[in-house]
DNA sequence: AAAATAGTGTCTCTCAGACAGTATCTC
DNA sequence: GAGATACTGTCTGAGAGACACTATTTT
């Protein structure tokens, strides 16, 4: 028990303080949920599971708020990121907080868990980090097989793949798993390895080319075959959004 | 200056102590933005700002988790609302959590905020509790005209605001503003309040009705014209997403 | 009958999906 | 030319929007 933990216990003890107050002194983490694409293959990134007691080896990265470091709760969470792997998250958005009494056996606990997304592009990772695959059961996408981690991480993983599987049906999202240039089947590639199945070719270059969300190069693919335009994202601030959604991936 | 607060200034000044636990103590608190539908008016639920030194007389309803009777963070924001109101939600949900060191003269503090709808029933407000007016700019959605509030709590109104008007696009949540049997033009009613336009009724009907939300009380509402059915919500435990977005409403 | 609102029929438009057909590369 | 993948043309279907038309009540 370190020396937070006996503290916080002292205090909690004292039973004259009001307890509409005490929790001000609740646990509070940041955890991030960051994925990739490798080889065809969705990941999650993982760092090892620090507390005596988890049930598994691995966690989601989690830390802290360090006021001397983030102003703001979004650079705790790039900070778990960047301290695994050198590469910059193309995507970081909030998907919920979690507070109760009985997800850590310390008493209340509160986490703030981070989506991120990173580009599939060769990056170093640093010493702890470790990417575990995630299954899509091709049958069911609303059953992916997810490794196991410690802590209540799975459920927290689970949350965020259902965040991804929705929003890449009516967004721009998953050009962020996407190296900056790509060609259209690479798109269709994400839809793949994220839900098991596609829109057909015709829909998604109606989509993504006639909805003008993408700059042809110029540049083509080369492989034993016709030659693949190549894109880049247009300049823009954020993922887009559509108004209908992709009616085959459901 | 609270014994909580003597407390952290204390704690925070104690240099050897790991900067990366502190965060342990950050200020953590509960909003809500709590809407309804009153003769024709959308309107948020105010409670005094405590503070002295607080910009403007009316803040969001906010607390503090209290371990003693909140064993989930959802029931930190309800008890937020009950203790003003004597009506149930019809509808909460987490809109997101801000964490900053520079919205709380005090340093580093974190609110997670959520946001609830309540059905245009006649219902008793309790003591200290407001609703105050939000207007909509008929011609454009996009800036409502948001009450004053104190602290930055006018900033997560119109976040929640948003939501509210992305979502009612795409989703029974109209239905939750609604008391619990209505007729049709009462949801294009919705509508009109909070995005100062709707759909043509043949839309919403065959959204609707159409789509099997809706069960016909058999029963008529009478005015002086052709009576109009009344409908109740056919059960389900949360709002129901279409795979479109209306149009006519963007 | 007039006024008012409820509700229907039907056409158009947009965009996803299906699928056949054409294009352009490598081997 | 065969194989492979890229790309286009075009039809269908779902559902939103527009709008004319009919229905049923009160006054």
């Amino acid at each position: 028990m370190n020396r937070l933990e006996s503290f916080t216990d002292q205090f909690m003890s004292q039973s004259d303080f009001p307890p509409a107050q005490l929790l001000s002194m609740a646990l509070i983490s940041v955890d991030v949920v960051a994925l990739r694409l490798h080889q065809g293959q969705l990941q999650v990134l993982t760092a090892p599971a620090t507390h005596p007691k988890a049930t598994f080896p691995r966690a989601l990265p989690a830390g802290r708020i360090d006021p001397q470091i983030d102003s703001e709760l979004e650079q705790t969470a790039l900070r778990q990121i960047t301290q695994l792997t050198s590469a910059e998250p193309s995507w970081l958005e909030q998907v919920e907080t979690i507070g109760n009494n009985h997800r850590d056996s310390r008493g209340w606990s509160l986490t703030v868990v981070y989506f991120a997304l990173l580009r599939g592009e060769p990056e170093k990772d640093l010493g702890e980090a470790e990417w575990l695959d995630i299954g899509i059961q091709t049958t069911a996408c609303h059953d992916p097989q997810l490794p196991d981690l410690a802590y209540d991480h799975q459920s927290l993983l689970l949350t965020a793949i259902e965040r991804l599987c929705s929003k890449v049906q009516y967004s721009t999202l998953p050009l962020y798993l996407l190296p900056e240039v790509f060609t259209l089947s690479e798109i269709r590639d994400v839809f793949n390895c994220i839900l098991g199945k596609s829109p057909p070719m015709r829909s998604i270059r109606n989509r993504f080319v006639g909805g003008n969300i993408l700059e042809d190069t110029g540049e083509k693919r080369y492989g034993s075959n016709r030659p693949a335009s190549i894109y880049r994202m247009k300049e823009c601030d954020c993922a887009q959004l559509f108004n209908r959604l992709y009616q085959t991936t459901q």
